[in-house]
DNA sequence: GTCTATAATAAGATAGAC
DNA sequence: GTCTATCTTATTATAGAC
């Protein structure tokens, strides 16, 4: 079995973080990920839209992965999660910003033209709070810890949507710097 | 005078808040203005990108008044952003989740094509957060209010891009929720 | 200022050979 | 599973009449 689909999901995954949805064409996949033309259609043969639905949960997989193992990292909630954006921001950097933020685009943009796209989004988002609010849910009630995870994941892909344009940290730091004032408190 | 141009500007900003970038046609934006054809390029010689440029700035503009507008009526920060955060669910629920994050998705897919684009989304972001932090210095230092501001507009803008996707207001109350316990404390 | 018609390009998708 | 060629459609953009 070869890697061609994986590659072709991986690859849509990326750009369609950086390009959104329409921005993103079935050529340029095809041809930044190096996969043979004629594979597209053999693998995900309702075309561009199966595709990028795909994509979409393969993003909000791996980051619910990368995030509990940074959040394993350290005991104490407030702690983890302030490391959680230090990392971020670290990878920003280190990319020169040329990250975006994990689905704003796409959710912005497609979810009004397909009900695939968006329900994909939704789930997306739904998933990655889980591990932030399992981790929160150590030191808050449920409802508490549910709330909280939802408004620092707002914060989070709002931040990475205004570093993206900007070219600049400053807004995660600001995140960062909320969010340490907010759950020393609460 | 006419105000054929003044509707070109305003559908396109509208759709572009819903629909992005390249998701966003020419031919769209000239049937559902109800506006001459013709009309597009006399007023704007640079096409689709000179166009764009200029609904997202107006549309910044017009947020920057809504915005300025709400917390000129409550004295207090903290209660005046709680009582912006309100109206912005009360808007998202009377129109039924059919409005979006103002430049979000914008940002995130055509940053990377145009820079002309890019500046427009930083320009707002900027623009935006000014009356935040203008209400925030009352009761904080500069850097302080700068540094909420920036937080803050995070938070809103990452919420409405989720309610967008969720068609629902959870998380704009999350957030509302979030900057209360955050600005009571800080 | 506005119209119609059309050019030029690129997109997503399909067919059939191998 | 992969290739090439092609169809269809939509897009941005332009030309020229009025």
């Amino acid at each position: 079995m070869s890697d061609t689909r994986d590659r072709i999901v991986k690859k849509t995954s990326e750009l369609l973080m950086l390009q959104g949805y329409h921005g993103t064409g079935l050529n340029q996949i095809v041809a930044e990920s190096n996969t043979p033309r004629g594979s597209l259609y053999y693998y995900f043969p309702n075309g561009k839209e199966e595709l990028a639905a795909e994509a979409i949960r393969n993003r909000g997989e791996g980051m619910v992965e990368h995030i509990r193992a940074v959040l394993a990292q350290i005991d104490e909630p407030k702690e983890a999660i302030n490391q959680l954006v230090q990392i971020m921001m670290a990878n920003l950097l280190k990319r020169n910003f040329t990250t975006g933020a994990p689905v704003a685009g796409v959710a912005m943009e497609a979810s009004n033209a397909s009900e695939v796209l968006r329900e994909a989004c939704h789930d997306v988002y739904n998933l990655v709070s889980l591990p932030l609010k399992e981790k929160l849910a150590k030191v808050y009630d449920e409802e508490k810890a549910d709330s909280l995870a939802t408004a620092i994941l707002a914060a989070l892909e709002g931040a990475l949507v205004m570093a993206y344009t900007s070219r600049s940290a400053r807004p995660l730091e600001a995140v960062a710097e909320m969010l340490k004032d907010c759950l020393d408190k609460s």
